[in-house]
DNA sequence: GTATCATTCAAACATCCGTTTGAAACGAGC
DNA sequence: GCTCGTTTCAAACGGATGTTTGAATGATAC
């Protein structure tokens, strides 16, 4: 299955690299074995020699580069609570071990971190049923840890209201690391294809501003509603 | 193409709901017409004869409420400037025009408005070339309206920055509102199937948290020190 | 009824998919 | 040289894809 003393391990980097690019750029469905092969200069049979199918080549796609960098994260938490001993963590602390470790490896264009993290900041909404359970249970343990880190850090903030925020944050980091920018709304800048680490000193004050934004008011408040037409309803057809 | 007088009406609509309830809950390439045909209880060979192949389907399933979409938060960004008389608008208020409409019409559950939001906002990430074309044509005139009136708003924050800002609270918006969860963080609460206009209570102060704070400092700096708040305008968004 | 046109339908089209097969090529160990 | 296990390779497998075809059906107008 994974990594043995078996299989060619020229054969099964360049097949892993080629399908991880390719993944990146197409997504799983549009991405046939035939376009991986043909990338990776190995012949069609080898992917299912070595991985076993196209679903275990996907998933180690992922799974050799999400351990390492969950270990990251949770080893940057770690040094964080070790440091501050006990007493809860300042959450600046905790967006920056787990999105600070992601950016970083995201700006990392030589070794192929670049072109892992967008891919997985667009598998994060993959429709597909088997890459979003993989990614859940790979996930389980570092998530567990943050939740926990920010609910100690934010005692007045309800609990679930921290878990949206988390989910908020989230979504922003992995749509703005894959960078697909559909409504070119930055375009021009390329984006992180040109300065990736200049992607972390825009989105990191981002991330803490929305963090620890005032809470809404329950009820009966006023505060998203436009002053005219206040009930505009629109049947949508 | 579009809308005609030709063309069974009942077959198209029935064609078009099938089809954007199946591209939400499996994506373009994993939905085969058939699966669409099937669902919509038509022949195979409707979806060529009315729309003429799959492509224009999928143009047809946006433009039957897209359209509509950004003409309601054109409306709403109208509304606002008019009321303010040549003056800059208020942050929030073009977050409302821009996020809030579509929040709105993410809460519509039973006109479909709710199916179609969660499928844009995983087509914001699609890998598909012609999607991603289409949908930066259908949103060129918006998007630069928009980003008008929040350069014309933020006087004090450097054009660049606001782009990217906007482009954060667009992701974070999409990806909640598509709502996979893929890492199970918000998990129990069924995210927005359950209560759909909480989710707006809960984004907004998010999004305009993360758009007014404060920028990081360019170099040599302990980047994400909490802000000495220098307007005390903490005003509920 | 007949003619006309839009619409439906079953069947086939060529092409691509992921996977399998069986033989060839390779590289030690002896 | 020979053998054995690993790895590569070209070719084919059954099935699914989007699309096309040509006849059948339906409704409307004369």
């Amino acid at each position: 299955m994974s990594a043995e003393a078996k299989h060619n391990p020229d054969t099964c980097a360049r097949i892993l690299d080629a399908a991880e690019l390719l993944f990146m750029q197409h997504g799983f469905e549009a991405t046939s074995m035939r376009m991986i092969t043909g990338e990776a200069g190995v012949n069609l049979a080898a992917i299912n020699y070595h991985f076993g199918g196209k679903e275990a080549l996907v998933q180690e796609v992922f799974r050799r580069r999400l351990t390492w960098l969950n270990q990251e994260r949770l080893r940057a938490l770690d040094a964080f609570e070790a440091q501050a001993g006990g007493a809860p963590l300042k959450p600046h602390h905790i967006v920056e071990a787990f999105f600070g470790v992601a950016l970083r490896m995201a700006a990392d264009t030589a070794g192929g971190g670049h072109v892992f993290m967008r891919l997985l900041g667009r598998t994060y909404t993959e429709p597909t049923e088997f890459v979003r359970k993989f990614l859940a249970e790979e996930y389980a343990a570092v998530v567990m840890r943050f939740k926990a880190a920010l609910i100690k850090a934010l005692p007045d903030v309800p609990r679930e209201e921290i878990l949206w925020r988390f989910h908020f944050m989230l979504g922003a980091m992995s749509y703005a690391i894959s960078g697909t920018d559909a409504l070119q709304l930055v375009a021009g800048s390329r984006l992180n294809e040109n300065d990736p680490e200049a992607l972390a000193r825009r989105l990191m004050p981002f991330l803490l501003g929305g963090l620890r934004a005032p809470l809404a008011k329950t009820k009966s408040q006023k505060a998203f509603e436009p002053p005219l037409k206040p009930k505009r309803v629109r049947k949508v057809v």
